[in-house]
DNA sequence: CGGTTTTGACCTGCGC
DNA sequence: GCGCAGGTCAAAACCG
């Protein structure tokens, strides 16, 4: 853990100090004052007693003054240490909490069995904030790595690897975000799915609908079934510009159809998620009517099995939208002062270690987000995230395909907006929400490559502290406030913000290193180690003054983002109408 | 030959 | 109840 490494460190300094405080008032102040003697002048030596003894004690009144000194900063490293090790404990203790209501949650769920929304709405919360402080954090992680074990009892210990197993399923070190939707959904989904299965139809595969109107008609688990089909259908939908058919989100996918839908010329593609056979997931690619250069990605469902790192970006964010989704339209419908949710922003925010200080009267911006808008039909909330840029509000650097590097990190607006488009009350601009390891194999993203994320970091981030006001003029604070506390009050955007900015640190290293290394191989490694090593989610300041509100869901939010996460499409075909996926 | 795409038919939900 | 539109199925075609 850091801040007991930075204790130890820091005692043994003391100690240093210490000894050598107490070697120069004894003997060895003789062995500092012979070695400062020699580069004295003759002058000096002519009166060897008088003048020894004057710098003698010239020579201790200054290590006195650097050991004061040092004490002093020692003081205060010790106090910071201080506040890190209670910052931590309230981590820990936060996480027990979270840990309890899990636990309680999960046996009322088992007591109740199936119906009861309240016990199940109360379990995804707590293992939401879980999952965000276990996969985000990385002091929640490397806390439960080194303190957890050993303050933790077996069982706990257990329920916890049980639940990362669970949570996760990614197979690597990485630890990925996994929201609520990602989770919780689609482990119930899948277990009643599997379980479905197992008791009778073991040919066909999922289908959403077909389980779901089947399920409505046999089972008495009417409410339940409602709410997981709500969940099912919640959507995400992305927009961006893209001339090849398809973007490599690192998942494979499979055609299962095609329609033209009404007022679109173009087809709609329908794709199936096949790297389990029994994957929900599926996308829907068309094209927009009214730029054919924008394709439209509607993602439906929740992996459940490991993904592939560089889809887990994509995933997370995808699932996290979902899942913000579905909590702000559980919340907001009732109200704050009736939802179970335990967590309060800053809770959820501290867990993460995702801090991000979103404007306040547009001050520092560390985050950009992409435009997002929540589409609030019943049957498909859907929240779409536009990466492409508006004409009124884009700098006219982004979106040049084939001049990523630029686009991703030279956006520095932050635009909170009122309704500019009622289909799109929320949208994200150009998000770089990182798709890792396939970009760099190919000629025109080796540009991704070859810089260093984090110096583009570094001046993405100069860049938009440099230029915090621009075109914000015309948005009223309560406009600002209330998206501001929309975004940031949300966990699960949190965790997709996290997510994204993770994969986009870690393809940008991912790609310097393999450009580096010439080492294709072991880019999904390098990433990993890169990213964690990037400070970018324990550095920021917390955001403890942004109230908790779920009430502007359908606040229109514009954000200028850094760029464009999703790669696109390498692809053999080029011809509009073909939506081959060709990504592996 | 196995996996994927194409494409017409079918199913379902929703609005009138 | 009917028609429409969206979504899915599955057999045939295609591809590597």
């Amino acid at each position: 853990m850091e801040t007991s490494l930075h204790k130890s460190l820091l005692e043994t300094v003391v100690k240093e100090e210490e000894n050598r405080g107490s070697s120069n008032d004894d003997d060895g102040g003789f062995r500092d004052e012979s070695i400062l003697l020699q580069g004295e002048t003759k002058v000096e030596r002519s009166s060897p007693t008088k003048s020894e003894s004057r710098t003698a004690s010239f020579v201790k009144r200054e290590q006195m003054e650097q050991l004061q000194l040092a004490k002093s900063e020692m003081v205060e490293v010790m106090e910071e240490n201080q506040r890190l090790r209670s910052y931590l404990d309230r981590i820990l203790k936060d996480y027990r909490t979270l840990q309890n209501q899990y636990k309680e949650a999960i046996q009322q769920e088992g007591n109740t069995k199936c119906g009861n929304e309240d016990s199940i709405a109360s379990a995804d919360q707590p293992e939401e904030a879980e999952l965000v402080s276990l996969s985000l954090g990385r002091s929640s992680s490397e806390t439960t790595t080194k303190e957890g074990p050993r303050k933790m009892p077996t069982n706990e210990r257990i329920r916890q690897d049980d639940r990362e197993g669970l949570a996760l399923g990614l197979d690597c070190k990485f630890e990925v975000p996994k929201t609520s939707s990602q989770v919780e959904y689609p482990s119930r989904e899948n277990s009643l799915e599997e379980v479905r299965n197992e008791t009778g139809d073991t040919t066909t595969t999922w289908s959403p609908h077909k389980s779901s109107t089947k399920n409505s008609r046999s089972d008495g688990e009417d409410d339940e079934l409602l709410q997981q089909n709500h969940a099912k259908r919640a959507r995400v939908s992305v927009r961006y510009r893209c001339d090849t058919p398809t973007m490599i989100d690192g998942c494979q996918w499979r055609k299962y159809g095609q329609k033209i839908s009404k007022g679109n010329p173009c087809p709609r593609a329908y794709y199936r998620c096949t790297v389990a056979p029994s994957c929900p997931v599926r996308k829907q690619v068309q094209r927009c009517v009214e730029d054919m250069s924008v394709l439209i990605t509607t993602y439906e469902g929740t992996h459940n099995h490991p993904l592939p790192i560089s889809a887990t970006a994509v995933a997370s964010t995808t699932s996290a939208a979902v899942s913000m989704l579905m909590s702000g339209s559980s919340t907001s419908g009732v109200g704050p002062s009736s939802s179970s949710i335990p967590t309060s922003s800053t809770t959820s925010t501290n867990l993460n270690g995702l801090n991000f200080y979103l404007p306040n009267n547009s001050r520092s911006k560390p985050f950009y987000l992409p435009t997002t808008s929540i589409s609030s039909s019943p049957s498909h909330p859907t929240i779409t995230l536009d990466l492409t840029s508006p004409s009124s509000t884009s700098s006219p650097h982004l979106n040049r395909l084939g001049s990523n590097i630029p686009s991703r990190f030279s956006s520095t607006n932050l635009n909170f907006s009122s309704l500019e488009s009622s289909s799109l009350p929320v949208s994200w601009n150009n998000a770089t929400l990182g798709y890792g390891n396939k970009i760099i194999q190919t000629p025109n993203s080796l540009s991704f490559g070859t810089q260093n994320s984090e110096t583009l970091y570094h001046s993405f981030m100069q860049k938009n502290i440099r230029n915090p006001n621009v075109q914000q003029s015309d948005h009223t604070p309560d406009t600002i406030a209330a998206a501001t506390k929309a975004i940031t009050s949300d966990p699960s955007f949190q965790s997709a913000l996290a997510a994204a900015l993770t994969s986009l640190i870690g393809s940008g290293l991912a790609g310097a290193s393999s450009s580096a290394n010439q080492n294709g191989s072991d880019i999904s490694s390098q990433n990993i180690k890169n990213t964690e090593s990037f400070p970018i989610l324990s550095s920021f300041p917390t955001t403890s003054s942004v109230s908790n509100s779920t009430s502007s869901q359908h606040g229109s939010l514009r954000f200028l983002s850094p760029s464009f996460p999703f790669t696109n499409t390498q692809s053999k075909s080029n011809s509009p109408g073909d939506d081959r996926d060709h990504n592996v």
